[in-house]
DNA sequence: GTCCGACTAAC
RNA sequence: AUUGUUAGUCGGAC
């Protein structure tokens, strides 16, 4: 069949050979497991190049059905479950050689307020426009999460915004299979048909969640309102309370009016910035401040590193340690102030002494376990004899790990105190 | 600048 | 077991 030289459309160039193998990398490289038809990472590429050119044959004639995504719950961090829905790894490949081709197209469109799910762009920088607009003096934030926002998703409401600049027939079809592809239990094995929402694990999911909400940010950009948006997660900053309940009450009722997405009525509030809780973080009136929450996780999970009754080697232990902590610091290091209820590093340093304390109780067992465990005989021999032998031993081991004094300077975990005081004006 | 791996965070 | 997008840090091959 010839196609008309001058415009190849759309799938053929989700189809190209390069864009494919770009895709199918991405879904390597993210090392998920498999939908429901059982085909790992590992076996995809065997399996599917004998089929390969008649599933090609199929999208691009218009006959292809998605496989239905696997349902999986998983525990979320703020309590609660939370539903994926896994595609087939071929899935994972078309919808992410879709999305590749897409996002140029719908990005340039979005709200310079709309941070979540975009490429070149990040929580921080959500967090440094909320910041600037509280130092510009608004005082007061309007903190808006919706309900399962991407279960909840209308299926022509988002259609019908896709296509007003998506114009290729064929492949807004495909998109649409796939919003209806269904769900499929683990054991139960029945397809449960999906009229709503598009799967929480799907490639091409977030990008049509930003299509969807780009409407609500041009409603926000028209009332001419200082916000900023990251997922369903968005702030609007007001110079008065009474502002702020108005606005919140028009806002519900134009996203259950126009795009049918509910509101989480408990999530949201209308506070004052000190009190409001964006992407892991508050404000004060001149700082950007990690939260109470985000901060006691991080200590909960110290705790666990730095455990006893943890079957791995000291080093193993505190090179855990040191990456989580310096992943940690990537993120939250943007806060300008610092607990003032404890030195992070004192704690943390009795932490790693409470990892040796039971060994040194327990010499002669431990000693041996120690010298299995990898541990050099001079140290092993050392934990076993005094406390302050100990101190040497896991100085020692966290200085090889590379947690320095240094180090945890650089991390901002010294001189807690004094800091906390700088931050209040006293030093 | 591309690609690979480990990890952290947000949603 | 746990999918996806995005950002970042570290290490490696060009
Ligand atoms: N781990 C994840 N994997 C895939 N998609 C995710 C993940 N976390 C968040 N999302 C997407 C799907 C969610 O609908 C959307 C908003 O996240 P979130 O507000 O935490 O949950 P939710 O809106 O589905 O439920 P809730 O009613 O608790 O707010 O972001
Ligand atoms: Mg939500």
């Amino acid at each position: 069949m010839e196609q008309p030289a001058l415009n190849t459309s759309m799938m053929e160039l989700i189809l190209d050979n390069g864009n494919m193998h770009r895709a199918w990398k991405q879904v390597k490289r993210n090392g998920g497991s498999p939908g429901v038809d059982g085909i790992t990472i590992d076996q995809f590429p065997q399996l599917v190049r004998s089929r390969w050119p008649g599933i090609r044959h199929a999208l691009l004639h218009g006959y292809y059905i998605p496989s239905p995504v696997l349902r999986v719950e998983i525990p979320k961090k703020s309590g609660g479950i939370r539903k994926l829905g896994i595609p087939t790894v071929l899935d994972r490949v078309i919808q992410q050689a879709i999305a590749q081709v897409l996002n140029p197209l719908f990005d340039p469109e979005f709200s310079d307020s709309s941070f979540g799910f975009r490429p070149g762009r990040s929580a921080h920088g959500a967090i440094h426009q909320v910041h600037s607009y509280v130092a510009s003096g608004y005082r007061y934030a309007v903190d808006v999460d919706l309900e399962k926002f991407f279960d909840t998703v209308d299926h022509d409401i988002l259609m019908h915004h896709v296509g007003r600049t998506l114009r290729d027939k064929p492949v807004l079809r495909l998109i649409g299979r796939y919003l209806r592809a269904g769900v499929m239990d683990k054991c139960g094995g029945v397809r449960v048909p999906t009229p709503i929402g598009t799967p929480q694990g799907g490639p091409l999911s977030p990008l049509l969640s930003n299509i969807l909400l780009h409407q609500l940010d041009t409603e926000l950009e028209r009332r001419q309102l200082r916000f900023a948006r990251y997922a369903d997660d968005f702030v609007i900053l007001t110079k008065s309370r009474a502002e702020g309940d108005t606005i919140l009450r028009e806002i519900t009722a134009f996203l259950g009016k126009k795009l049918k997405l509910v509101v989480n009525q408990t999530k949201s509030t209308v506070a004052p910035i000190q009190k409001c809780s964006f992407l892991g973080f508050t404000f004060t009136a001149k700082k950007i401040c990690w939260t109470q929450r985000a901060y006691q996780e991080f200590l909960r999970t110290v705790k666990q590193l730095t455990r006893r009754s943890w079957g791995v080697s000291m080093q193993y232990r505190l090179y855990r340690l040191k990456v989580y902590i310096q992943g940690w610091m990537n993120y939250y290091g943007i806060s300008q102030f610092y607990r003032p209820v404890q030195s992070i590093d004192e704690w943390l340093r009795r932490r790693i002494r409470m990892c040796y304390w039971k060994q040194w109780r327990y010499p002669r067992t431990r000693v041996r376990k120690l010298l299995e465990l990898g541990v050099p005989r001079e140290y092993a021999v050392i934990a076993g004899s005094s406390s302050k032998a100990y101190w040497r031993l896991s100085k020692s081991y966290a200085t090889n790990a590379g947690m320095s004094n240094a180090w945890l300077a650089q991390q901002g975990l010294v001189n807690i105190k004094q800091l906390w005081c700088k931050a209040q004006g006293y030093s």
